[in-house]
DNA sequence: ACCCATAATTGACCGACATCAGGACTGGTC
DNA sequence: GACCAGTCCTGATGTCGGTCAATTATGGGT
């Protein structure tokens, strides 16, 4: 948390977050219909969240990896309201919601941080919105992996190279499309030589190839 | 606001919202880009929000009624990230950022209402989100519909009645189709005689038809 | 090394929605 | 009343992505 903080101020935020809890690929973090408690700071591995329809259609609505936060959707009603599911393992720091709230009441600077945390989650939600109603499925996919590399890379992470964590089917939930156009996609991004492809692991080969398909130009 | 307050905390939450603002319809509110300074309660009238890819495609991301507050995503970037426009003439209260969170630093129950606003915010964009990316053009339709009217019956306006504040291409960039399919759309529902649509005075003659539209059941 | 369940790819066909186009209705203005 | 722009409706045709189905990796477990 790059914040402007005395000694002391950060003594009682290490406070905060007690309880770390390690998650194995796979399992659960919260549950809809779970009591919301607190929110997660994810330390270490990936994660999806997901809604679900009463009819069981469900909708990959992230993922999130190191250095993010999840649960603010639990905030509104005390309880959760989607799932969130390691894709690998995983540590969270534990944040107790009221404890949360009763220190940044104190310390101006976490008060600000945790209002920025929620509203970036707002816009990045409308993005996939925009992502969702109006782009076709290549941009789709092409923006996927732009953003992702892009998180991956502020992590030190190589620009070029990723290994998803998920499968075509959890990238199609996400972006709105069924798993075999997530995989004909993929296909023809190496057809054109804009990636390689082998399973999970993807190299980026042509950024801007990618970044045209998002952002289509008059180009020739 | 429903929270239990003292009568000193509820003058002080009158001074924060000192400035009211009249909106004509057609105008704009806050636009993209623009410095935040502030959220907006609607006291009357009726908005969208709108995001615009580089492009120039745009995305309707919700349509904000009286006692819905709009801005929340200028805050992570103290620069708004929509437009938001009235769609009929409008009056808004300023709440200035700063002041609000200065308050609510000293009254809890502001401060916990201020994050459920958020969280709900959050909680809604995952509907949307359900809906763009697995609902078909009919209960895409017949979610909105109910929606709407939903929340309008919760400000004392019939649960079977409203007008449609929004063009069908409006209605259409929100649910992620052509204005025509929308047009379409509504067209089928009033040869099943489920609404009765003059322009954009709806009816709903069948609410339990939108209701098995958007909930696919089993029954015949 | 072998199995097996899971994941991924690819092809053939289909359908829902988009696109393109024409026409009708509405409300405001002169 | 006539005009006009904006909005809405509807039909014909096209296309992107979905559906169905078969085949091929892959990797964890024993």
């Amino acid at each position: 948390m790059p914040l402007g903080l005395t000694t002391e101020e950060l003594d009682r935020i290490d406070d905060l977050v007690t309880v770390r809890r390690k998650i194995k690929r796979g399992t659960i973090l919260f549950r809809n219909g779970e009591k919301f408690t607190g929110l997660y700071a994810i330390r270490t591995g990936f994660f999806k969240t997901c809604v679900a329809s009463e009819d069981g259609r469900d909708q990959v609505t992230g993922f999130q990896m190191a250095g993010e936060i999840v649960g603010l959707d639990g905030i509104v009603n005390d309880q959760h309201t989607c799932d969130a599911v390691a894709l690998e393992d995983a540590e969270v720091c534990v944040m107790p919601f009221d404890r949360l709230e009763e220190l940044s009441r104190e310390v101006t600077s976490l008060q600000r941080h945790v209002h920025k945390i929620m509203s970036r989650e707002i816009v990045r939600e409308h993005g996939v919105m925009l992502l969702l109603g109006s782009m076709r499925a290549e941009e789709r996919l092409a923006t996927f992996l732009l953003n992702l590399v892009q998180r991956l890379h502020a992590r030190g992470f190589s620009q070029s190279e990723l290994i998803l964590r998920m499968t075509r089917e959890e990238i199609g939930s996400f972006l709105g499309l069924k798993l075999e156009t997530v995989s004909r996609t993929f296909s023809r991004f190496v057809e054109e030589g804009i990636v390689e492809v082998k399973q999970r692991h993807i190299r980026i080969l042509n950024p801007d190839g990618l970044r045209d398909i998002v952002n289509p130009k008059a180009s020739g």
